[in-house]
DNA sequence: GATGAATGAGAATTCATTCAT
DNA sequence: GATGAATGAATTCTCATTCAT
């Protein structure tokens, strides 16, 4: 059997996400993760501190699978291609965890230095951004300009791929996604 | 003094996007108004009813915002740019109601039915698009890639706006945040 | 039909006299009362505010009793021995009230504003002391011990009399009583 | 390192004083004794077990205080003077206990047999109050209420020596107190 | 003896909604 | 239309106690 602690944790994305945060009573909670109500709260002192808990816990694993496979010897062009390829693959093998981050990211419940830490999600496309931008390769736009559209873009994206999940495999297609991806930043 | 029924949509309104749907109480919502609460629920059956009411009443607001100027006889690149600008132009002078929309347009707040009549918001972009590629001017893509990815886009760009507002009059820096939209779109 | 705050007020004394303060729910109060939990909060915030309410609202009526039929002509004796049976006859007619105080008065429940207001329960007293003393019938010692001592000492007689009221009516009983408080005090 | 039993007892004393028994949760007297919550139940079965403990433990000590020096040829007064001192000095010297004394003797925590036990705290007084009437040196009034009041007085000149603890050395200051005392008692 | 995670009944408090005035 | 006291189900959180290690 799964460690308490992390069922609750579990549980809590899924409802969290079905539900929202305030139409999740933890009652629902620890009914759904097999354990008493008690015992969410002995390992989280309060609901906000749970989803705070879950929002940098879980922030770890996505920071890990943007990066994967992104060499340093890749042209630039390349490297987005890898980090656009990761975030769309995480979103749509995840997506609870996806719908998790679109919800909260900008919630509320999540306490302003949870938010701060979890910014560095996109810490690696903003290097790769300041890199594009000094080689010419990239828009010579304002950074903050760039990388919030770039976010957008690819939230766009996501969404049309959460609802279509089947596309992810159509490489033409996800090819075409990414031309507009990259059209978005290039100069 | 203002209309009762009036003053407690704006209030709410406000308090929706400070605290959040399930964080604001009708007792609030009534006491920031200056009305009793029996007052509330006399205009406004539920809760629920008092949410998809604000979303009706302002979503008309909005779309004739965005369909203003748009002439007929303009090339398609202008007659996007006039919406591009009357899209965030109305973002940075009713930051409320934008946040509103992007915070609950989503939400299991606002009934399917509020919703889909809210999704005309984008009905005439979508009518462009559509005439853009069928005049093989933008992307040859799912039009459905196309309307989530051109929104996407044009919300991170406001995203900025909204922190910058002070950019809203330089026209240049308009100019190039027009330029990533439109190069998103363009074939 | 009474009042529902006053209902609520005088069922708490009642409980919290007989059960303690953390030992009387709030739902044991309102039920007893025959009001909904929710009326109980919608009167008093908190329950420290009812206990704190119920201390400030009874203590009026004890100021009252102490000081009636005191006069200005009487010797200073006779107007002890007036506060004296005041004293004793309000305990022993109102003994959920006298309980209250006791319990209650030096307990962190009540906060500390309250208490000070409390305290001058025996404001009246104190000014008699103080005129003894300089007009030399009382022992000359610092007018707090003196305080003290009265007060543990007139404490001491009303808990005999409490557990043994039939004695309230036997004037010898009480003249010896009165004498013991007396000798406390004279020079 | 302390007997973790004794120290559990010592934590609970002082937590019970600050706080109050239902307000002091026994993870805190368990945390703050440095014990797991367990080892607390495994000495005491229940947390009424632990304050009845409590009660009679400390009441020994404080019996054997108050008869010390106490000598059978001494004149009668000398006794109550000698009782008086011990009475003082220990509370003083001892300012936990004695708010543990005042708090919980009447408290439904303690229960009744414990609470009888207890009690034996007077005995010692009673008797010399009992050999004081018969020999027509004190008051000819009901025994009860000569303990009663004679507590009360002495919980008065207790209550007043707490808070100004630097007078316990002036013994021109105790021994005023002390004819209050006795003043109290004597025919 | 000692530990501390787990338990679940029970507590204070909130809040959408009703209804008599 | 407007009021606000009253309602009571629902919610978050507490805490004495147990038990496997």
């Amino acid at each position: 059997m799964k460690d308490k602690r992390q069922q609750i944790l579990e549980t809590a994305l899924k409802l969290f996400v079905e539900n929202g945060f305030h139409a999740t009573p933890t009652s629902m909670i620890a009914k759904e993760a097999g354990v008493a109500t008690g015992t969410l709260f002995h390992h989280f002192k309060t609901k906000e501190e749970l989803i705070n808990t879950l929002y940098l816990e879980t922030k770890e694993i996505l920071i890990q699978a943007l990066t994967k496979q992104v060499n340093e010897q890749d042209t630039l062009k390349s490297k987005f291609r890898q980090v656009f390829y990761n975030a769309i693959n995480w979103a749509i093998s995840h997506p609870d965890h996806q719908f998790f981050y679109s919800q909260y990211s900008y919630s509320p419940f999540i306490s302003t230095l949870t938010r701060e830490l979890g910014l560095q999600r996109f810490h690696v496309i903003q290097e790769l951004l300041k890199e594009g931008q000094e080689n010419d390769i990239l828009k010579a736009i304002p950074i903050g300009l760039m990388i919030d559209t770039a976010q957008g873009t690819l939230d766009g994206i996501t969404n049309y791929l959460m609802e279509h999940p089947e596309k992810i495999d159509d490489r033409e297609f996800t090819e075409q996604a990414f031309s507009m991806f990259w059209d978005v930043l290039k100069g």
